[in-house]
DNA sequence: CCTAAACTACCCATTACGTCA
DNA sequence: CGTGACGTAATGGGTAGTTTA
């Protein structure tokens, strides 16, 4: 005897129990290259992080990525393009950067970007930053720093070519401030891409790499997640088939064991067409016209062909092939369970 | 209008470096 | 001090969308 629940129906019907745990199984599991088109990926890959789940209908488990700086997510509408600016001046070239811009790699980087970003109006959405910079002075300063540390791996990267590649690490004010850009847009159009590189003091090529290896962890932790959620679908169902196996033996014991069960009235049987477990109610089939086909009271309809019934029902071991054949339709809500 | 090449942005797997126990 | 584990910056290959000749 087998059990033919499948997981999605098991994630279905365990909403109503634990809501809390229902997962929008399809997304970021399983999405192979190819299998969807670039640009449903770029919209697909968001929805592990935190401001498309809202936009989703579909309910999921959304990881916790609260930063551990203590910074708050964003509301909503500061999620939005068009918000307004807060004290980030893109057009500010940073202090250091005059500088420190100066490898021909970066000037090659922000040939474009950067001039559309110089020239674009202040109030131009596409390059703005509904982020509070108080800490802009604390990041030059840490961006001095990093660039003092690091100006020979900065000029060492590309220009130089076959040089072994010199990894920097970015400061925490750096990070901090790209976890903040991240919570804004996951990812970045150009001038965004060269307005954090000003302001970081790094080539915007590290920006989008960034950016990249941040969206790869999100969607690393929510894999995670969604591999823990099928773990304790699983276990639910495993238990599930447990308790389904005993009461079948239960079931199969009190037939065989009290024939006066046989005699019992028509009605006083029924098996529940939504959770499926039998029950008694002697109204429940008293009108009934057309049971559903899986109910007890179908073989007992019938009092004088009673017995040839159940001893067709338990003559040989049924399984339940639910699997293998299409399901019916939900049943209606029940009335006759608690 | 159609098409192929070039360009661009992204994802993904992997490598390599820095840090820490 | 050496070493392995771990986190993550960086690289290279591949794909798909867009632009351009």
């Amino acid at each position: 005897m087998e059990l033919g629940l499948s997981l999605g129906e098991a994630a279905v019907a365990d909403a109503g129990r634990a809501p809390e745990l229902v997962l929008g199984l399809g997304v970021g599991v399983g999405a192979g290259r190819g299998e969807e088109s670039e640009k449903r990926r770029r919209e697909v890959a968001p929805a592990a992080g935190w401001w498309a789940a809202a936009a989703s209908p579909e309910p999921s488990v959304r990881l916790s990525l609260v930063s551990s700086l203590g910074l708050r997510w964003p509301s909503e509408s500061g999620r939005s393009e068009a918000s307004p600016r807060a004290g980030f001046d893109v057009n500010r070239m940073p202090s250091v950067a005059a500088g420190a811009a100066g490898t021909a790699e970066e000037e090659e980087d922000e040939e474009d970007g950067a001039a559309a970003a110089l020239s674009s109006s202040p109030n131009d959405s596409g390059a703005s930053f509904p982020l509070d910079l108080s800490a802009h002075g604390r990041l030059e300063a840490a961006a001095a720093q990093a660039g003092g540390d690091r100006s020979s791996s900065r000029a060492s990267d590309d220009d130089e070519g076959a040089s072994a590649r010199k990894k920097l690490r970015l400061s925490k004010d750096q990070s901090a401030f790209l976890e903040e850009s991240f919570k804004e847009h996951s990812t970045l159009n150009p001038k965004q891409k060269v307005a954090l590189a000003k302001q970081l003091n790094l080539r915007p090529r590290q920006v989008e790499v960034w950016f990249q290896n941040r969206r790869a962890r999100t969607k690393l932790k929510q894999t995670e997640v969604d591999c823990e959620y099928l773990k304790r679908c699983c276990e639910t169902l495993t238990e599930e088939n447990r308790r389904l196996h005993k009461e079948l033996s239960e079931l199969r014991a009190l037939k065989t064991a009290q024939p006066f069960y046989m005699h019992l009235p028509a009605t006083t049987l029924s098996m529940c067409p939504s959770c499926e477990r039998v029950a008694s109610n002697p109204a429940a089939n008293a009108s009934t016209s057309a049971p559903p086909a899986n109910t007890i009271n179908a073989a007992v309809a019938a009092p004088e062909q009673r017995p040839s019934s159940f001893a067709a029902l338990f003559s040989s071991p049924r399984g339940f092939p639910l699997a293998a054949q299409p399901r019916p339709p939900p049943p209606p809500p029940a009335s006759n369970c608690l």
